[in-house]
DNA sequence: TATGAATGAGTCTTCATTCAT
DNA sequence: CATGAATGAAGACTCATTCAT
């Protein structure tokens, strides 16, 4: 019984997630995704090249969004202080990962809690390095547009905040957040965050 | 004998920290224990049930550390407006930290990024909601206690804090972080988070 | 259609030569040689009927070549103490062996070193035992025409003689042996050779 | 039912040896090993590190005595022109690698013919290269001795006639000669030889 | 206590070849 | 003629753990 293509490489992926979802990817059997998806073990080795092939498909469409995210988060739009007083800055970051978040969940599990062992292992403290570099380099464009605020935030702290970043995305991810308590929670950390920030950098309203 | 007993199994103990160290849980080999610690591989199960148990073990001094901390984080000595206000509850959270990471530092990088396929896995998530409901309660009781301030914060945001929390562990442990740029990160998180607490709870200077 | 058809031969066959040059036949893959010719994998066995019928169509020149080579060899022009005396035997032998050698290069490395695993494995050992029988013949032959000279000459040593033909021929191939290296063998060849064999079968100048 | 470790050894040892010789190295199976020794196929890794460790394993005696004789052939005694010329040289040699055939004939099926895809699979080679090195030498220190004899003999000459002894091995190995088809060879094989010396590098009785 | 031996299921991956379309 | 799909056996090697002595 001849199948289309994309079919069966969707069964595989669909069955490799489960497995990968269910025993993380270091312990995930291709044996087991085989038995799963109805198809013969070297068979999936027709369609991929091996365990960690499936493992970066499945998580192609998120890894891409992120990168897009990242480098959008980048521009120059940003740069005023309008912008961080008037909590947009902040509410942009936040409804990047939100979005994100909502759309990849599964994805996110999976690259966060299952990935030990396979290519993208590392991909979390890739994230966080990258944007730490990217949040030093906007504190050092900003202190360069305005000279009275304070840029001394040392780096560790600026990585201590990414790291957070992703930390909170894994918490999201990790348990089933009501919608209301997601908006909740964003009000809350916006006060937090902006009187956080506006202290440590001296703003003043 | 009895010395000896203790002898053989601190060697042990010291060959497994090495493997585990080296190789995550999961990928430690018994086999590379007995090797590397001159024990006779079999002879290690007359000294710990399996692999887990050594794993345990190694852990078992950290473990009690946190749970005591997390106790006497409890306490009602805290619960005070001048102690929130004064920088001191704050200050003394980071200080047990920062204890904490000093003195288990290398048991933290165990507990936090090798203990995958261990029973210990799911620690950081536990302690995170532990972290959580004391705070939550000690909110509560704070409130309780001065009428004034809010007291509505969500158990989500209270979450993320906690994780947040062993995040930064992570990040301390992980990156080899000096003497002074810990000092300057602790002045910046109080400055930082201070102002967020006292904006979110409605707390005046 | 059938220009077509040959095209496809011949780029399988390509494809095959580097497959097998660089693996050998036991590690040569089918699918490396369908994937390296563009062809599809299922495609070849409409051309081939398995592996070693490719390997032996790419070497079917060569073997051709020392089929005729070996039967000339034969021929009872050399049927003379002349010949011998004069060293033409040798450098006809000598002649034979550099052409075919330079011709067929890298189908003899084929052949030498990377047929292990085929039919034609055993290749190496049937060549020297048939230019064994060949020689012992000839010997036998120059014996009755002859009748001063001494035929005695062991089989063992002639297949010995034989089998170090084979592997100069290896030799050859192996290095690369520049054309004046070569031209200095065969003359030290000869003066060694025809002392040697003159002084075994008794020949007087 | 507990065995003596050598036991044990000696029986894997003893399989290995059957399956390589039936199939190769290559082509031995880890599980024909263990099947036929009546082993289990993971208890054969208690005593060996991998298929490669018990090939070695089954010729480090062969290779011993290899690397002995070499060495013992290198010595001075052999350095003077009546050794060469009273075929002393030349019996010596053909004792020592008679010696050496005899004694470790099957060993030399495996290094000869059986160990492609092992890490032994160069020695052949190796010792080739060995063996021609060595002989150069002694043209160069003969040279210099008898200053009246040709030592102008190419490398690839003296290679041809290492690989040359090599394929007697060989042949020696593979076919079984009887001690007078061997002694007859040996006879001749030094006519034919010292004459060709002799006149090679131009040296009178 | 200590040890060497043993186990048996487990890992991912590769292979030449065939079949239905 | 061409192709994508499928197969099933085979490959070496590792594992934590148990058992008998």
């Amino acid at each position: 019984m001849q199948v289309q293509k994309d079919d069966i490489r969707g069964t595989i992926l669909n069955a490799s997630r489960q497995e990968f979802m269910n025993k993380g990817f270091k312990n995930a059997s291709m044996r087991s995704i085989a038995a799963n998806s109805g198809i013969g073990l070297s068979n999936i080795y027709n369609y991929f090249r091996n365990k960690d092939e499936i493992f970066r498909e499945l998580l192609s469409g998120l890894i891409y969004a992120i990168d897009s995210t990242m480098e959008q988060h980048n521009s120059p739009d940003y740069l005023s202080i309008e912008v961080l007083n008037s909590d947009e800055y902040m509410r942009g970051q936040i409804d990047m990962f939100v979005g994100l978040v909502e759309k990849y969940k599964e994805d996110f599990k999976l690259l966060l809690f299952k990935s030990a062992g396979s290519t993208l292992e590392c991909f979390r403290n890739e994230i966080t390095d990258r944007h730490t570099k990217t949040s030093i380099e906007y504190i050092a464009q900003m202190k360069k547009k305005y000279s009275e605020l304070n840029g001394n935030v040392s780096p560790f702290f600026i990585h201590t905040m990414s790291s957070w970043w992703i930390s909170v995305i894994a918490e999201l991810v990790m348990h089933d957040i009501s919608h209301d308590a997601l908006q909740c929670f964003i009000r809350e950390y916006m006060e937090f965050g902006t009187a956080g920030w506006k202290k440590l950098m001296d703003i003043k309203d």
